[in-house]
RNA sequence: GGUGGGGUACCGAAGUGGCCAAACGGAGCAGACUGUAAAUCUGCCGGCUCUACGCCUUCGAAGGUUCGAAUCCUUCCCCCACCA
């Protein structure tokens, strides 16, 4: 019986950074057998950015473990804060949203989050709803129970403050939003990046506040982004978005640097530590060779998104386009009037222009000279060149950029 | 309310009358090398003509001074810190 449970609670434990406590979690979830009862297991989302990437995979997968369990997920959307915006000093300051906006960006998460999380086990939660009826009497007796030197106990204020960077109050106030979030659905368990942690005790806090037994705070890591440096973010470009097409998918994933992709392996597959650790010595040791277990990798995350169908083909079209220098199978066509191409003849500027290659013509006229132009197999560097335009020749333009040139009409 | 510091291209950050389309770094793009790895190296990195040290738009906004302004003046808008 107790070997059983510790299992569970190894399984619920692994990868995780901060687990406040593991005791507590231990106890709880042995309780949670007992009288048959699961555990809530909050997750909090913001809806300004409706697109789900791999770094969201991360504490979405730890959600599902949680599920698998038979425990209750608790999927707050902050619609909100979202409508609210975040005036942090941060470079980009969040916008506020619109009702209709947060409307439909929920809508889009929810698609792309059941993706992981089991519905039947999922309690989707807007947290306007307990949030919007407040006046501004509950809003200070809340801010009662919080001190500000608590707040600057939290790294990045504290360092904002030494360094006398500006502090947005409303930034004091969602933490303690997140907190009150916590009250309000009784969460047992709160899931968050490790930026979170803060934000995850408060919660514990204020329960504590309210004669709650405190939530258990884990921590997962921040997956880094496709910059191997910076956490994958939407506001940072270095995403790869689980809506996007499986061609995408696979080439992102294979663009990740080799030291990366165990990362990967661990937070997005979930693949266990030993396995993990079998597989990097086999590469060190040479008897594997990176790229391949890159494209397995890549693989094992389009499928999980898009089939195992899909994941194959993209792996077998990466290889033709990119290995072999192929020209991939679906190429747009450009429409090309008589009058663009008088005797089949056109300038290549304006060609790449037009078949949106390029944005401008400056663009267009760099990338000719830099030799990254190619017009069936023969590469154009003179921005001047008229070259000859025959329908169904390809237009290659850098490594991903490619079309194809058509008739004005089918 | 007072004092001080700011608003420059995607981001950060120089530039205080012409040599500024604006240093430098990052991001991005292209090329070389490859495994579309990473790292590295090279080039590009407002637009238009087309390559001319030419033109247009840009340095918070609007005016003004000047042969000439991101740089000086006026007014305005916005931001930040500190002291109250």
């Amino acid at each position: 019986m107790n070997d059983f449970s510790n299992s569970d609670f190894d399984a619920l434990a692994a990868r995780s950074v901060d687990l406040h406590s593991a005791d507590e979690l231990r106890a709880r979830l042995e309780r949670a057998r007992k009288e048959n009862r699961p555990l809530r297991v909050k997750y909090g989302a913001d809806p300004s950015a409706p697109d789900i990437h791999l770094g969201h995979v991360v504490g979405l997968n730890k959600l599902r473990e949680f599920q698998d369990q038979g425990h209750t997920v608790v999927f707050i959307i902050g619609d909100f804060t979202g409508m609210i915006g975040d005036p942090s000093g941060k470079s980009q300051t969040r916008k506020a949203l619109s009702r209709e906006q947060i409307q439909a960006n929920a809508k889009t998460y929810q698609d792309q989050v059941f993706k992981i999380l089991d519905p039947a086990r999922t309690e989707v939660r807007f947290n306007s709803e307990w949030l919007s009826p407040m006046v501004f009497e509950d809003v200070i007796r809340l801010s009662a129970h919080v001190t500000v030197a608590q707040m600057l106990a939290r790294d990045d204020f504290g360092k904002r403050y030494a360094a006398q960077q500006p502090i947005s109050l409303v930034e004091f106030l969602y933490p303690l939003i997140q907190a009150y979030d916590s009250v309000v659905v009784q969460a047992d368990v709160e899931l968050g990046g490790t930026d979170q942690l803060f934000n995850l005790l408060l919660g514990r806090e204020l329960q504590k506040v309210f004669g709650q037994e405190p939530q258990i705070a884990m921590t997962l890591p921040l997956l880094e982004g496709l910059d191997g440096v910076n956490k994958m973010s939407k506001s940072l470009g270095n995403y790869i978005g689980v809506n996007e097409s499986p061609k995408e998918i696979f080439g992102k994933v294979m663009s990740i640097s080799d030291e990366l992709m165990w990362r990967y392996f661990s937070l997005v597959l979930c693949r266990p530590e030993a396995e993990i650790a079998a597989l990097r010595r086999d590469v060190q040791e040479g008897r594997r060779h990176p790229r391949q277990v890159k494209d397995e990798l890549a693989q094992a995350v389009v499928a999980r998104f898009h089939g195992a169908e899909a994941a194959k083909a993209a792996s077998e079209e990466f290889a033709r386009v990119f290995s072999q220098d192929q020209v991939p199978a679906d190429v747009p066509t450009v429409r090309l009037t008589p009058e663009d191409r008088p005797d089949r003849r056109m300038n290549i500027v304006a060609l790449l222009v037009k078949a949106g290659l390029a944005s401008s013509n400056s663009e267009a006229r760099r990338l000719v000279q830099q030799g990254a132009v190619r017009v069936g197999d023969a590469r154009v560097s003179d921005p001047k060149a008229a070259v000859e335009v025959p329908d169904g020749v390809v237009i290659r333009c850098g490594k991903r950029g490619f079309a194809r040139a058509g008739p004005a009409w089918d």
